[in-house]
DNA sequence: GCCTCATGTGCACATCTGTTCACATATTGT
DNA sequence: ACAATATGTGAACAGATGTGCACATGAGGC
């Protein structure tokens, strides 16, 4: 499993990866995968249970930081940013997964973002905040915010690992779509 | 380039295509492809050529179409839905390319999308929406509507071609939050 | 009608691929 | 300590892959 996530941290895209190429990365005869997994697919399944656990470390990071309303946006965003930052090629191999080959896979991160966003209204509901909005319109607000995040992450992963500047460019840039979303929530009218 | 096409639109990633494979499905010997492309890589940046067409063409319709400023977005999102049925395995190819494998594709897209945005937000100022937005905070509205729709491009790829139950869901869904990120920008103070 | 150029073909090669099987070596629970 | 199980190994296979070359065929301009 690091071997491919090696792979594809390197710019290779999981659904061209081959097993003989994987157990080369990963010092191991070829046969030796068979030990673990029944196929590529099947390492990738296995992937995305193992992005669901750093998706909820950064929850619980986010979660214990983030305690006053006021800020909660610019440190939710680098929280968000740290953890790309720390685990950059699992976030990769997500970001691949969302449009990737395997139905499956595609699924298994379409669950993860949808349980990500049902706990971020959960939280929400606790801060009291967006009270006024129906329990549908605070799931989509929340859908809407966790799929503008998850297209920031193209963002990141799109610049070279070191660029400073360019990261504060789009962690601004991320604040200010949240800033906008949340403003519409507030002003938004169930029914 | 039609032959790859097709590949993509039945369930393959472009990035693992390979050139036997793809001339095999266009019914020609394998070294024909040198004739017109030196690989892989080449051919996905002739077809992000070909997907700007098809965007544009998209534009020039909804911009036909869409003359009133309350019907606005349910018209848009219509257009967009119709347009990724009937170009299905372009719009797929799309989506692979955010977070594909070659950083060229990669970024021919992210280019088509944001001329996309800022052509939207040529659009809203003839329109005279959203007049008190700065320039700039036009276009970083303009960019959230499109990476919104985009997100959305990924829904409607996921669902099965016919499914015009779970097809009305995700243009209610998306109308939505274009409605919601309306609503922000309204509200936005520049500054 | 001929010449040029774009496109397509057939064949060849070395290399890589997924998967199998029988066998060796660790690691574990008791 | 020993048995059981998990993990790794080596050799082998049939088939697929990318790419080079010399040659054939088609269309368009003069």
């Amino acid at each position: 499993m690091e071997a491919a996530l090696t792979l594809v941290g390197r710019g290779r895209h999981f659904a061209s990866l081959g097993i003989r190429e994987v157990t080369r990365q990963a010092e191991v005869v070829p046969t030796s995968f068979y030990r673990h997994f029944r196929n590529m697919d099947d390492l990738g399944l296995t992937l995305v249970d193992e992005l669901g656990v750093v998706l909820r470390g950064m929850m619980r990071e986010a979660r214990a930081n983030v305690l006053h309303a006021d800020k909660l946006m610019d440190e939710s965003v680098a929280i968000f940013v740290n953890h790309v930052q720390s685990n950059r090629n699992f976030f990769t191999f997500m970001a691949q997964g969302l449009a990737g080959e395997s139905q499956a896979i595609q699924q298994g991160i379409r669950n993860e973002m949808q349980f990500f966003a049902s706990e971020l209204a959960n939280d929400l509901r606790n801060l009291r905040l967006l009270a006024h909005l129906s329990d549908e319109d605070l799931d989509m607000t929340c859908e809407l915010v966790v799929r503008t995040v998850a297209f920031s992450l193209t963002d990141i992963l799109s610049i070279s690992a070191g660029d400073e500047e360019e990261l504060g460019r789009i962690r601004r840039q991320t604040t200010r779509f949240l800033r906008m979303i949340f403003i519409g929530a507030d002003h938004w009218q169930s029914g």
